[in-house]
Order: C-alpha cells, then sequence, then structure tokens
DNA sequence: CAACCGTGGAA
DNA sequence: TTTCCAAGGTT
C-alpha cells in the first residue's frame, strides 16, 4: 500500500532528522570503513559511550589497513572498556577477510555483508544503506519499539516488520531515512516516557490513540542472573612485575587479560583457592610451585561486578614471592602468560573488574599492610 | 530458539 | 539500592 501514512511518515521523519540530527562523529563523511566501525560499537552500546571511543580509534587504526595489520592485543586494547569484546575480535577478523576476499574493498550487498564475522540484519542493512545508498532497511531495537507503537502491536514479527519498513525507505535517502528512524527513537520516542506532546507522527500512532504506549513493545520476562565467587591472585615478583594470564578466545571476556583466577569450590576457603590459581597460572615447567605454596594470601578485598548474564564476586589476594621468575620476556605473552611491570599495564586490555582490582592492589601498596576488605 | 556475551548511566 | 537496558550477533 504506497498509502498516505507511507507518505506521511517517511516525510515527517526525514523533516525531524533534517532539523534534529544529532552532529556524531560517524556522520560527517559516509566512508564505509568508518561507518562500519561505529555500528560495531554501536551495537547494544550507548552513543555516548562510543563517542570517545570511536574517536581514540580512528587515531589509532584511521583505515581499514591499519587494522587489518594491528595485532588482535592492540585491538581489544582500544576496545577495553566498552564490552562485548568479541565485537573487537570479530571487527579485526572481517577487516583481513575484506582484504584477503574483496580486494580490501567494504562490500555493499548486505548479502555479502552479512557473512562477515560480527556483521548481522541490522549491521549489513545499516553499512550498506548509510555508507553506499543502497535502499535496504536497518531494523534496530529503536525502529522495533517504534513500530510496535505505530502499529500498537505488541511484539512484531521480525519478518513481518521487515517487509513493513522495507517498503517505506526511500530510494533517494535510504541512509538518512534509516539513521532518523533510530534517531527519532533514540531522542523522541524512548522507551520509558516517550516524549509523545512533541512527536512528528503522533497522528500516526495507533497505540498513543489506544493509550497503550507505555506498554509497547512487551517487555521481556528477566531472569535471575546466577552468581559466583572467583578468587584472584595478585602474584608479584621482588621486582614487582606481577603476572598476567590472558583468557580463552571463546567465551566470557575472550582474548583479555586479567590477574590469575578460580572459581572457589564448595566448601575450599577462599584464600586456598587464590593459592590454587596461583600454582595452575604458574604451569608445570617453572619451579615456584614451593614458593607459592609457602606464601600467605593476604586479602586485598573483594570486587562485586555484574556481567550481562551473572554476577561474579571476585576476591583478590596478594601473594608476594620471595625469588624472581625466570621467564620475563614479552615474547612469553604469547604463551598467554606475562610477568608485567607496572609501568607497562597499559599495554594489555583488562576488563572493568581487573583494572579495579588493580587500583586496590596499588592502594594496599605491598608488604605489611591487611586489609580484610569488605 | 534460548542462552550467552560487558559496561555504565539513568530513573 | 535496584532495575532497566542500549544503533545486536553467535551458537
Amino acid at each position: 500500500m504506497a498509502s498516505a501514512f507511507a507518505d506521511t511518515l517517511r516525510r515527517r521523519i526525514l523533516e525531524f532528522y533534517d532539523a534534529r540530527a544529532r552532529d556524531l562523529p560517524w556522520r560527517r563523511e559516509a566512508d564505509p570503513y568508518r561507518v562500519w566501525v561505529s555500528e560495531m560499537m554501536l551495537q547494544q552500546t550507548r552513543v555516548e559511550a562510543v563517542i570517545p571511543y570511536y574517536e581514540r580509534w580512528m587515531r589509532r587504526f584511521p583505515t581499514l589497513d591499519d587494522l587489518a595489520d594491528a595485532d588482535v592485543d592492540d585491538v581489544l586494547r582500544e576496545w577495553q572498556g566498552l564490552g562485548y569484546y568479541a565485537r573487537a575480535r570479530n571487527l579485526h577478523r572481517a577487516a583481513r577477510l575484506v582484504r584477503e576476499r574483496h580486494d580490501g574493498r567494504i562490500p555493499a550487498d548486505p548479502e555479502t555483508l552479512r557473512q562477515l564475522p560480527g556483521i548481522g540484519d541490522y549491521t549489513a542493512g545499516a553499512i550498506a544503506s548509510i555508507a553506499y545508498g543502497v535502499p535496504t532497511p536497518a531494523i534496530d531495537g529503536n525502529v522495533r519499539r517504534v513500530f510496535s507503537r505505530l502499529l500498537d502491536d505488541p511484539d512484531p514479527a521480525p519478518a513481518e516488520l521487515r517487509r513493513t519498513v522495507a517498503a517505506l525507505v526511500p530510494e533517494d535517502r535510504p541512509g538518512d531515512f534509516n539513521q532518523a528512524l533510530m534517531e527519532f527513537g533514540a531522542t523522541v520516542c524512548t522507551p520509558r516516557s516517550p516524549a509523545c506532546d512533541r512527536c512528528p507522527v503522533q497522528t500516526l500512532c495507533r497505540a498513543y490513540a489506544n493509550g497503550t504506549v507505555a506498554e509497547r513493545p512487551r517487555p521481556k520476562p528477566k531472569k535471575a542472573l546466577p552468581e559466583d565467587d572467583v578468587a584472584t591472585a595478585v602474584l608479584v615478583a621482588p621486582s614487582g612485575r606481577f603476572l598476567l594470564t590472558r583468557r580463552p578466545e571463546a567465551g566470557l571476556l575472550g582474548g583479555m587479560w586479567e590477574f590469575p583466577g578460580t572459581t572457589v569450590r564448595p566448601g575450599e576457603r577462599i584464600a586456598d583457592a587464590a593459592r590454587r590459581a596461583a600454582i595452575e597460572a604458574l604451569g608445570d615447567t617453572t619451579g615456584t610451585h614451593a614458593a607459592v605454596a609457602a606464601v600467605a594470601p593476604v586479602p586485598l578485598g573483594a570486587v562485586v561486578h555484574t556481567f550481562s548474564h551473572r554476577r561474579t564476586t571476585y576476591h583478590a589476594f596478594r601473594l608476594e614471592l620471595d625469588n624472581e621468575p625466570a621467564n620475563h620476556d614479552a615474547a612469553a605473552s604469547s604463551a598467554g602468560r606475562a610477568w608485567v611491570a607496572p609501568g607497562d599495564i597499559t599495554g594489555y586490555a583488562l576488563p572493568a573488574a581487573q583494572l579495579r582490582i588493580l587500583a586496590m592492589a596499588r592502594e594496599d601498596g605491598g608488604s605489611g599492610r591487611y586489609d580484610t576488605g569488605a
């Protein structure tokens, strides 16, 4: 139906965008690489949180070649604090794939984009429409919410929603239209307390007419967060270096560095678990097991951290070795283990909770202080 | 398809 | 303090 509804919606949403669009760093030029990076960072992440990361990223990796040439550890270091670290790993891997399979040119076709790691339906549509002017929809949480209200549908079916939006995307300004819908959802048709009194499409909104705006879309039932306890060992050498280990690529915080830690077993004393974490992290090749076993773990305190799907309490302990361990080389970091001098810590990508543990370790200052923490 | 995957700001 | 949840993707 090439209806009055469609025409009015297109016109008013684009008028809104022309008048109210925020001046965001990635909107200054439609370079495909810049659009791609911004869309990856914006996945499940607020605009305000992304801006400083985007600016820094573009100074560090100005082009796709700069990114493809970089080590994954440098990429993760740049992503540190932004969360969902698989995004950074996927972006890095995809950059190399683009160079190998697409002659270094980011594809314009949504289906081709969709094949790259980290790019799903939304991101493929966003890159194609914004960077290349391809008339294809880009349906994110904002767009879903906007149409849930416009149609007064508590739970729009993805396939039908896609058809609906696709029929509305204008041939001349597809990227602006997609961004306009998102901008509208983010600044006017917000999840809580939407600004219906200054809504440019209020007269088109069935939920507004029915008084159901606050109930659209229907929220998903929330699940309780599992909790666990992790004993963390801040293992310090006489030189002041401390041990970091790299997490496996798959799973939580994949590829990030951390102080050695282990989940506390039922009935196990937390200090014993911390010592066990240190011993397991040192591996079989070192002769320091006995030394670790003889050291008394000094409690530094606890850090409670809420992830997307679980709450973890890190119980941190300082363990000071009497003798300097052998392998100090940075080359050892390839083995996923590194003795790091305090001044070199900025070279390692650490998750938020680990940075808090590091701060506690520095406050404690070392030998002789016995802060039992919380 | 449901679970997994971070972080921090707002209410 | 707790709850919500944000320009989603992968398995």
